[in-house]
DNA sequence: TAAACTAAAGTCAAAGAAAGTCAAAACGGA
DNA sequence: TCCGTTTTGACTTTCTTTGACTTTAGTTTA
């Protein structure tokens, strides 16, 4: 029941919280070994959990004293809003859409109220059309939503 | 006989009544099999029974670890929600939602910030559906907009 | 020093676990 | 009987878990 991606999610995060520098180093097999999973899993985590729009950098090393580096990247203002319009293409998926919200929130970019507001507008039953355009469109209100309100970006 | 949506409805309606936050999480298959009926029939008395207009949120996940939430306006201590959902109907276009929205920031419900965020969520650039349906999905994305914020977790 | 060994991490596809869709069949009231 | 509502089930889509196989990098050995 409980996913086991998300118990590995929250244990990275809280890892990341407490080195200061943002920045964590794990093993692979050892991280996959505590949790009791196929090693491949925690690759599925990163890719899903850390990926670059939600605001992370994944650096590894293969064979013996191999690693893999987490890093949580801090980025100004302008600089995110261009990478998050960049990621959000002309197409996107609920999940990558959420995601990219609740960085904002986290960022402090956006408040939470402004938060709940942009997820009911991409929510899946809210654009309740047929699915092969439904994600084009979902591109189109997340950036629509996004430009308009940073649409100082860019200037000055 | 006693319809056995009616019976999921009210059980899903005393959920909600017990759960202190107006929000509710279910398992689809879980729920069916209490019930005994196809797991789709969870879906049409969520679609009958719990939609946008009557004042609810659906949002779910699918795969390992999937589920439904149902989330509820309290309708009663928030009329005027009501109303305002009300007057949206099933369809509406650019300009009534606007004003719909201009009218919650006037009667300073939402900020001007949340109020550009709506804007842009409703624009018929955003919205680029064939016309036919564009109307339809703007109602859902106004509605959920108000629903979402206006819910108990909403208010921080 | 090159080859062989060991110790990592990466990839990818299949299997599993949910929920969603849609239309046909069944039901029930006017 | 007819028509709108409900029920059912086959099929689809999405997300997660697993495992076999590959690649890379350091270490040992002939």
């Amino acid at each position: 029941m409980a996913r086991i991606s998300d118990i590995i999610e929250l244990f990275i995060k809280e890892l990341l919280d407490e080195a200061h520098n943002q920045s964590v180093e794990i093993q692979r097999n050892e991280l996959a070994n505590y949790f009791n999973c196929a090693p491949s899993q925690i690759n599925y985590v990163l890719t899903t959990r850390f990926s670059l729009d939600k605001g992370y950098l994944i650096e590894s090393r293969r064979g013996g004293g191999g690693y893999i580096k987490i890093v949580q990247i801090n980025i100004d203002r302008q600089q995110h809003i261009k990478l998050i319009l960049d990621q959000v293409g002309n197409s996107i998926g609920k999940m990558k859409a959420t995601g990219i919200i609740n960085v904002l929130k986290n960022r402090e970019l956006i408040t939470e109220r402004e938060c709940i507001i942009m997820r009911a507008a991409i929510s899946d039953r809210t654009i309740n059309t047929p699915v092969n355009i439904k994600d084009d469109i979902r591109a189109n209100i997340v950036k629509g939503m996004i430009i308009a309100l940073f649409n100082d970006c860019g200037r000055e």
